[in-house]
DNA sequence: GCAATGATTGGTAACGTTACCAACCGAAAG
DNA sequence: CTTTCGGTTGGTAACGTTACCAATCATTGC
């Protein structure tokens, strides 16, 4: 009836030898069945079945020419919900292609990412899919590659010149900065973060090109970029409403930094300190964001399709359709103001 | 100097023809050079160097008796970040391991399912962690794995007895419910989601007992066991404060259905609309739950740590470790008060 | 009835790697 | 000076699959 407990997967030769036929015969009919008898095919089928065979897909991958089906992914904090969208929308594009995609973890870290690298391409990867952290980007240059294209997402890495999806940061951060400004806050302070430079930096830029616009003073004592995660984002927006003269308006570049300040607020207005209950402008959306006790809007965009944006790209690139150089899609932001 | 933009992966033989060796040195080299001279160590690192070799780990794992590294993980939504903190810890312990981890998100979909199960076992993975969904699984039983061995998490298969990883969600639902009791409430209505039947069915049933020993009455009438999304949350939870006789606390059996809840909650208070302010109790924590306009007690869990305990009775069976017979690990929850 | 055609099937080799065995080397021991 | 031994190196085969070619079979047209 069936394999025993625990034993080792069938070979194709076990099933061609229970079905009565040659290996090629069942190589054939599970390629589609070009060209076999139905009922060869049949008894194929049954064999495969009693002894619960799977295709050895990376024996199958050996042969040259051959696509593993795998795409290796790898991001930078699988824990914010962000970065999980995005790896959702690379997977539902993948599957739409037959690939699963191998999926890494850096934390940040480039030693790791080089690690995770390595390892896709000794895994026969058919593409790379990278949020890449900021470090040095040797072991991403082409000739390292060999021919297994790459494509950035979220930063662009210096020096590199490849397919990459980016957001609208500088807009976003410009319009976020500006639906402040005509509110008629011109004390705006800024939290962000310093080692995801790319990102940071950018969003830093349509901040600070509002203000200057604007004739709006940038005071560096109201401007925190260096904070990664929630608690570090409260300890710097509670040093920036302890400022003698705090900002009445805060710009948030990230969804930590956002939350972090909005914990620190709300601790406030609980205890009912005084100071002021500053608005609060965050770049990434969070949930339930218009029960805030003060005023947030949000500069949204679509993780998933970001995800989604890379792959396609990939595939395109994977199947000769893409344009010759490397192209740059950035996608829009849309603001939702409370 | 270097392979020229988008050559092929140099193989084994072109390393060791280049260092003036076999292949069979370079491997040696390569897989720690134990009885290697010191100079043809060098002069194989160079060549591997100078040509961008990778080791083929597909090839590699041909040879019977040797891991592929891989291993193929299944969970349902990877938009949920409760799923991608999951997987985040199934891929520390993995990479603590030296393996990577394949990932599928099956949508609640069991046809996907068996696709990512076939394919996965196909790719040699040497061991599968699913959060199945609750379709047939028939796929699963041990017969049809062969001796790959399989995790669950979060939910049991009926009819299939294999190591598990779960919640405390009975205990965790009673405990919330039995919080809600202990405040004066006693018309208690019930959100929760009914596809997953397993942790739905675990959560009603905490509620039932806590319900039922203290004496409230269950009413049908203000218990919605049908919403997966936000939205369906949303509009059950005001169908219930519609009710002619609204409950004065809601116990929410995740996170989707918490959210929608305070949306709808939030929208009646913000509209000055009439009706209670009901008390939530929600299975699962979400960011500033303490900022919320009416009280949240959350159950807490960790799915992080949830996918690392996973991903460790893996290794222990996969290591000959473990117990002989399926082992089942329930975390404990934890209840924060507002 | 016979040749030509196309459909069907099987054998062989190769993909890139490593386990196993055989061969060789130099040095130490007798 | 020979023997022995451990360290070092290379050749061969096999892992499971499929492309390619050769062989076989039935069918059609004359």
């Amino acid at each position: 009836m069936s394999t025993s407990r625990g034993a080792r997967q069938p070979t194709i030769k076990e099933v061609a030898t229970l079905a009565g036929v040659s290996p090629m015969t069942v190589s054939r009919t599970l390629a589609g069945g070009v060209n076999v008898r139905p009922d060869l095919q049949r008894r194929v089928m049954a064999a495969v079945a009693e002894l619960g065979y799977y295709r050895n897909e990376n024996a199958r991958s050996l042969r040259p020419g051959q696509p593993s089906g795998l795409i290796g992914v790898a991001i930078t904090n699988l824990a914010n919900p962000y970065y999980g969208n995005f790896a959702l929308g690379v997977e539902e594009v993948a599957a739409e292609h037959g690939r699963r995609i191998i999926l890494g973890n850096t934390g940040e870290d480039p030693g790791r990412e080089r690690q995770l690298v390595s390892d896709f391409i000794g895994r026969q990867v058919d593409g790379l899919i990278l949020v890449p952290t900021s470090g040095d980007a040797a072991h991403l240059q082409q000739e390292r590659l060999g021919d297994v294209p790459l494509v950035l997402a979220s930063r662009r890495v210096p020096g590199l010149d490849v397919d990459t999806v980016l957001l609208d940061d500088v807009g976003g951060a410009y319009r976020g900065t500006v639906s402040l400004l005509d509110a008629g806050h011109t004390r705006i302070g800024f939290l962000g973060n310093r080692s995801s430079v790319f990102t940071g930096e950018r969003r830093f830029r349509g901040y600070e090109q509002a203000m200057t616009e604007r004739g709006a003073p940038i005071d560096p004592s109201i401007i925190a970029r260096d904070q990664q995660d929630v608690d570090a984002a409260s300890r710097a927006a509670r040093a920036m409403l302890d400022h003698p003269e705090p900002p009445t308006a805060i710009f948030s570049a990230n969804n930590r930094n956002t939350i972090g300040a909005l914990r620190e607020i709300g601790r406030r207005i609980r205890d009912g300190l005084p100071g002021p209950r500053p608005a609060v402008v965050s770049f990434d959306d969070f949930e339930l964001s218009e029960l805030m006790p003060v005023p947030v809007t949000v500069i949204d965009h679509d993780a998933r399709l970001l995800g989604r944006e890379a792959a396609t790209l990939l595939f395109a690139r994977l199947e000769g359709t893409a344009e010759a150089g490397a192209t740059t899609v950035e996608l829009p932001v849309t603001i939702a103001h409370p």
